[in-house]
DNA sequence: AGGTGATGACTAACCATGTTAGTTGACCGG
DNA sequence: CCGGTCAACTAACATGGTTAGTCATCACCT
């Protein structure tokens, strides 16, 4: 049997973050891929290096979506306003695309792979932006943005695990948790 | 060949554990476990069942050892300072067992694992006592303990995972963090 | 039109791992 | 001393990743 289906790079990760985002990262497999493709695993080789390179072009599509997404909120918006947007569309991401919001951590090391760690970072490079538009002292950006980020992964993290013993609404405990955070932030801008 | 060493379950769970803080929750595999210990694969299904047993118990160990060092760690403190000793004994756990502190996430939902999710609540449930005493409004108590819990476990989940891109000081960005939080927790309490 | 080479699928084979079944030798109580 | 239990074993099988080698199909070039 020869060239039989146009399969491409797209197809397999396509099929890949669907996997992902329904059963979980740890249901990824080449076998589990080709399957949904109707095509035998060593066939995959021939588009995606190994099973560890799947799982980089994934991260890969983690990151440019996120970033993307990340970039759009926030059009139009300025200081607390815009980091709320962020926050929200960060945490909304993390609900639509589970799977490939898993693949974030852990990060490469910038010597292992510094394209992926550079795609991992876009992200952060918006809320970046946003907070040196605020007039932070510069010297507390970095532990500020850190603790906006701490807050927002650990906040997603723990309620995608199911970590969150009591019924208490979700919602209402994720506005407290950032408001509290970008309130800190606001209150060290000079802008 | 019939008994030859003494085996415990113990001596299973504590080999998985220096491999799983050494390399990594992955790297725990029956193979790799009995070869630690000198022993045939099947052999471990005597202490524990399979593979997923043996997640169990260890994750049983996580919970235990974590709440245990917490509990310590609060001794004779109260207020904001009892706050800062557990986060501080919270992170120095995840820094000393990361392959224990993975176990925690994802967590067994209350119908599948009753016991082992009950087991994973009680660190939780050391924070929530120091928080009574401060006598917060009930109403927001919960909201304040998830916001602490996702930003000490956020931080922690990032620095574990080289996540932070910048090289500027982590134990600074860290302390920024928990203070930008539990500074909020004691403007909330009436003690 | 027909030959040629690249492409992209395939089968076969190998290794590692988890798991089950059945075996065997050592210890322990009667 | 004898019999049962315990805890290790070997054998066998399934699944998944990976490599090597095969072969049909398509595009292009003469």
């Amino acid at each position: 049997m020869g060239r039989k289906l146009g399969l491409t790079l797209e197809h397999v990760v396509e099929a890949a973050t669907e996997i992902a985002d329904r059963d979980g990262l740890s249901a990824i497999s080449l076998a589990s891929v080709a399957s949904k493709l109707g095509v035998r695993s060593p066939s995959l080789y021939n588009h995606v290096d190994g099973l560890a390179g799947l799982r980089r072009q994934l991260a890969f599509r983690a990151g440019g979506l996120l970033a993307a997404e990340m970039a759009d909120s926030v059009d139009g918006l300025t200081g607390t306003a815009a980091l709320r947007a962020l926050a929200a569309q960060y945490r909304s991401f993390a609900h639509r695309h589970p799977g490939l919001y898993a693949t974030f951590l852990p990060a490469p090391t910038p010597d292992d792979d510094p394209e992926l760690t550079a795609a991992l970072l876009e992200p952060v490079g918006v809320v970046g932006s946003v907070l040196t538009e605020m007039d932070i002292d510069p010297l507390t950006v970095v532990p500020l943005i850190r603790a906006l980020r701490a807050a927002v992964h650990g906040f997603v993290d723990l309620e995608l695990g199911r970590s969150f013993g009591l019924p208490d609404d979700i919602d209402e405990s994720f506005t407290t948790t950032i408001d509290l955070v970008i309130d800190a932030i606001a209150s060290k801008s000079n802008a």
